[in-house]
Parts: structure tokens; sequence; C-alpha cells
DNA sequence: TCTTGATTTGACCATCTGGTCAAACTCACG
DNA sequence: CGTGAGTTTGACCAGATGGTCAAATCAAGA
């Protein structure tokens, strides 16, 4: 194992290989799914290689989600109290879907995660995210009370903007087997917008 | 393996106690992490003995995907034309949601294999499945252009019941750690209705 | 260039896992 | 009962998998 002095050129490259590929295998396959190997080779590496840059398995897994979750949760933390709120929610719509488009691997690898119960981020979940959202729900109810949004369950409506937004990664083969040739996304968007529109005005 | 007479009293017992254990071990782990053993004992058998009734893991899938597909699917393939538009709608979500919340093994079954690609069930996926959207698609833009229905995208509106719904039971240790104490469905219920009824008005 | 720490690897190991098999046991029915 | 089909299991196997280690190779600063 790497020394914890500054990071050399090589590290910093071989890490940042291996968690390239861990996320493309973990996210296909999930974590038993997946095998040191796998990872290994898709890095470029050997699997003692690799196991010289990470103690083990569980650790890429960890790093790997750890280091992402402050980007998947970026929009939400982005949701603007001062902001207009029809506005706000849209754009925070548009960045969830944005996200499903372009960084699916993510989206599916938190959904793995989840999907069995989230064993290894279960305290972010009841930590860290809990409260961003009880903070952001709070949000919400201001505006309700303000009048500028209808009034409905805040929580509910943060979980329906993951749902709607996130089913487009997380089961992307269900889609495409339904929609074939068309891009999904060019119909998700309109479709979501129109439904935030109809659902917030007051 | 039993020979393909008349099932006798014991051979139906321990199939269905296989697949039963079998719903429980591959919803909560996936295909790849639910071991032979794992299944074995929860059905109360000998690895060996159930290898007896099915000729290998994968079979056991195979027979569990398959034999739940049709409850899956149900409610959707009883949504009917010549009802009242909104009121099959929302009665098709509250089915689905009801399913949520009372099968919610199965819906984490069925996600655990979409989010990884759906390797073994990609045929029922474009076949059955989007024959029967297909289908229903029809029966939602005939009402649209009756303009009993808002005008939406068909196929996204589908898409929107399912990930509403099937959330609050693929991702329930999520929406469990951020309710609390709180039961997700009572507030899911309303919302979903609520939500149904603004977007379809016409 | 030389040295020293960083990097890489082939060989290896223990465990897990899906699956097999022959032998033993049980049950239903004549 | 007795018997043959149906059922169960302990012992076992081959391959996969996570992980180790000593030895070899490489890179960069003195």
């Amino acid at each position: 194992m790497p020394k914890d002095r500054a990071p050399t050129r090589i590290q910093k490259k071989n890490r940042a290989a291996i968690l390239e590929a861990a996320l493309n295998v973990f996210s296909a396959h999930g974590f038993r799914g997946a095998t040191v190997d796998q990872i290994a080779a898709e890095a470029g590496l050997s699997k003692p290689n690799l196991l010289y840059y990470f103690p083990s398995k569980e650790a890429i897994h960890t790093a790997l989600l750890s280091g992402l979750l402050e980007t998947w949760l970026a929009p939400l933390h982005d949701l603007d109290a001062d902001g207009d709120p029809m506005e706000e929610i849209l754009s925070y719509t548009r960045r969830k879907l944005q996200m499903s488009r372009e960084l699916p691997r993510e989206s599916r690898l938190f959904a793995n995660e989840l999907v069995q119960g989230a064993p290894r981020i279960h305290d972010a979940l009841s930590q860290d995210l809990r409260q961003l959202v009880d903070e952001k729900a709070q949000v919400l109810t201001g505006w309700m009370d303000q009048g500028k949004i209808a009034r409905l369950h805040p929580y509910h409506l943060i979980f329906s903007i993951w749902a709607l937004t996130q089913h487009y990664a997380d089961f992307d083969v269900q889609v495409r087997a339904i929609l074939g040739d068309e891009d999904p996304f060019e119909g998700a968007e309109p479709f979501i917008d129109t439904l935030y529109r109809k659902l917030l005005e007051p």
C-alpha cells in the first residue's frame, strides 16, 4: 500500500483508473456481482497491483460511493430558498434528469446499493441525506405556506422527483425495450416539466 | 429430478417452499449475490435436495421470474379502454402502489434484474411487455384524442406511474431512512392521487 | 550513475460456490 | 407387509474468487 505522503503521479493515475473501472463494473453488476479481476482488467492493472492501491474490494466500493455522494446530492444542495420557487424546482428536476442521462453509471451504482438494502451506505442515508432532505423539505414547506406553490407532502414531492428522473438511468433497458429507437430523454424532459408545472401551480 | 408425471404432494410442497425462499433471497441480494445454500437453508432443504427439484440456480431464478411476470403485469392488463379514463388510470396507480406495499420482494426482484441490464429477461421485455405497453399506450392516446384526459406522451405517462409507485418498494430503505417512523404509503397514496388528477385533468 | 523507495507481478492459498453422485431412506400402493 | 418409485443426504469435485507475499522492476533525486 502506498505511504500516505503526497500521492505520486503514478498513484494519481492508477487510483483514478481503478475508480473509473470500478464504477463501470460495480454499476453494471452490483457489489457481489463484480469481481476484483474484472475491475483490474478494466483498469489495465494486474490484480495484485490493484490491491496495492486499495486494500480490498470493499475499500474500492466505499471510496467510490463516498466520492460520488457529493456529486449526487449537489443539485438538491443547490435548491435555493431565495430563488423563484417554480423555477428552482423545475431546474432541480432538469438537473436530475440530465444526470440520469449523463451519469447513468453513478445512478445505477446507488440504485444497486439501495435496492439491496444499502448495507454499505446506511449511515450516509440516515445522516447526511436525511439532514439535507429535511432542510430542503422545510424550504418547500415555506414556499407552500407563502402560497407560491401548491400544498403537497414535501417529502413525497422530493421522492417523486428522484423516482421520475432516476428511473430513466436505473431502468434504462426496460425503457429502451419499450421505446425502441426513440430517445427516452427527448420525451421525458417535456413530460416531467409539464408534470411539475401542473402539479405545483398554486 | 422428479419425473414429469402429476406432481406428488411432496413435490408441490417443496417446489413452493423453494420458490418462496428464492424470492426472499434473490430479491434481497440479486442473482449473483444469492447462493444456492442460502436458498436451500431458507427453504429448509439440503442443497442436493434442492437441486433435485430444480436443475440449477438459474432454473430457479427463471421459474420465479416467469411465474411472477403475469402477476406483475396484471394491473396494466386490466386497464380497461371502455372504463372511465380518469378512474381507470387512478385505479391503476393505486393498484401499483398497493403492490409496492404488499409485494415489495417481487418489485425488488424485477428491480435487481433491470438495474443490471436484465440479462435474463431481456426477451420478455422487448416481446410481451413491449406489446402490452404499446396496446395500452394506444388506449391512452384514444382517451387523449377524445379530450377525456390531458394530452401527454403516453409512454412516459406509463413510465411515470411505474417510477412513482415502484420507488417505494425498490428504494424502501432510503425512503424509510428519510421518513423515520412515518409510514411511507400513508403519504404516498394521496400524493400520487393528487398528482395524476392534476396532471390528467383535460 | 547510484541508491532507495515506489511499483509491478507470478505463484500461491483458503474459502466459497454451483453442481454431482452413489448410497440410504421413505412413502404409497398392491 | 413388500417393493419399486420417489426423496434425501454426506461426501466430494472443479472452478471462481478475494487476498497474500517475496522477488523483480522501475523512477527520480542526490
